[in-house]
DNA sequence: AGCCAGGCTTGGT
DNA sequence: ACCAAGCATGGC
């Protein structure tokens, strides 16, 4: 049995319950314990959510999506009905036993640091092909940068969402279904949005779903350095292709032990180690991957190295060695714990 | 092996 | 108001 509480939708005074009836609604508590939606959210994994009237706006996929971090868990609004939320909770990572992770990083003042300052911090799991076109987008970008990019790319080659309907259409009278209740506003086969929140500033960049490698293949090189992405655009753009003619297949890294996947995964352009460390860690799940930017690089020096001269390829070392087998859980504490709560 | 490749932020004046 | 320096990573 799944902990997850679903709420009535409020059609006619009708009541429903998602999932457990089958019936479809816009909103869902994922109860979950452990969880910083906010820290999450804004810790250098995705690039596309944002903060609003304390809630978080964003996309899934090709669901338009609000988050707000509530008592016992996550509340979840969506622009149209969802019969089925396991896309929610593989996103959010919501089943997973944070305590249980947390009890395999080595106990040493450094990682207690970090865990006793970033309560609640998740790692989580994204579609491979966006996860992979940001990183790529990333390399020697702020996060600052890294959105505005990625946000012009999905405003110039991503679909609208604007209106979109979850699934099929459903038109426009007569009313018979659930979470369709609007009348008709003259776009035939669409529904209008159920949710304020959907209208407005607060969705501003979260109104287009991440453009498909099919869609960037066939982009020009100059479209994309519009996008004020630079040196990237060929990188991007090579990548693209490889994907979208089938020469490379973005599910083969998934049934690859991860060494074989860290170089399967650089034989994309524009992707080397510390790129490929965090599709592994952030797409596909790879545990012990371990990404080291320069964030992660000062952490690990001022904690476990102060004063000694310690190469790149040594902070590796002990990075493969010292972490566990969640080292990517605890790269991301170490992260954002030398970003926001060290000097 | 060292240099180059956007553009935004920061800090000095 | 303005300008220079810093950022941060893969490719040649």
């Amino acid at each position: 049995m799944r902990s997850v509480k679903c709420e009535a939708v409020k059609t006619g005074g009708e009541s429903t319950t998602a999932e457990i009836a089958g019936a479809a609604s816009t909103s869902i508590v994922l109860s979950v314990r452990d969880y910083d939606l906010a820290a999450t959210l804004d810790s250098g994994q995705v690039f596309r959510w944002q903060e609003h009237q304390s809630g978080w706006n964003g996309v899934i996929g090709k669901h338009r999506v609000r988050l707000i971090q509530v008592r016992d868990g996550i509340r979840a609004e969506t622009a149209g009905p969802v019969e089925n939320w396991d896309w929610l909770r593989d996103f959010l990572q919501t089943e997973v036993d944070l305590a249980a992770i947390l009890s395999t990083f080595p106990d040493d003042p450094p990682m207690r640091a970090a865990v006793g300052a970033c309560h609640g911090l998740r790692v989580l799991r994204q579609d491979p092909w966006e996860c992979l076109a940001s990183f790529i987008l990333s390399s020697t970008k702020q996060i600052v940068q890294i959105r505005q990019i990625i946000s012009l790319l999905c405003e110039r080659f991503g679909e609208p969402l604007i209106w979109h309907q979850v699934g099929r259409a459903v038109p426009c009278a007569p009313r018979t279904t659930p979470g369709s209740q609007q009348p008709c506003d003259g776009a035939h086969g669409v529904t209008r949005p159920a949710m304020k929140f959907l209208e407005g500033e607060g969705m501003k960049g979260a109104q287009f779903s991440f453009p498909t490698p099919q869609k960037i293949a066939a982009a020009a090189e100059s479209e994309l350095r519009a996008c004020k992405m630079g040196f990237r655009a060929p990188h991007l753009l090579a990548a693209a292709r490889q994907i979208a003619d089938g020469q490379f297949d973005l599910e083969r890294p998934r049934q690859l032990p991860p060494a074989e996947a860290r170089a399967e995964l650089m034989k994309l352009r524009g992707v080397g180690g510390k790129i490929a460390d965090c599709v592994l860690l952030f797409a596909y799940g790879f545990d012990a991957a371990f990404p080291v930017d320069v964030w992660v690089e000062r952490a690990l020096r001022q904690l476990y190295f102060p004063r000694r001269r310690v190469t790149l390829k040594r902070l590796h070392q002990f990075a493969a060695t010292h972490f566990g087998p969640h080292a990517g859980c605890a790269q991301q504490y170490l992260f954002h714990y030398r970003r926001t709560k060290m000097k």
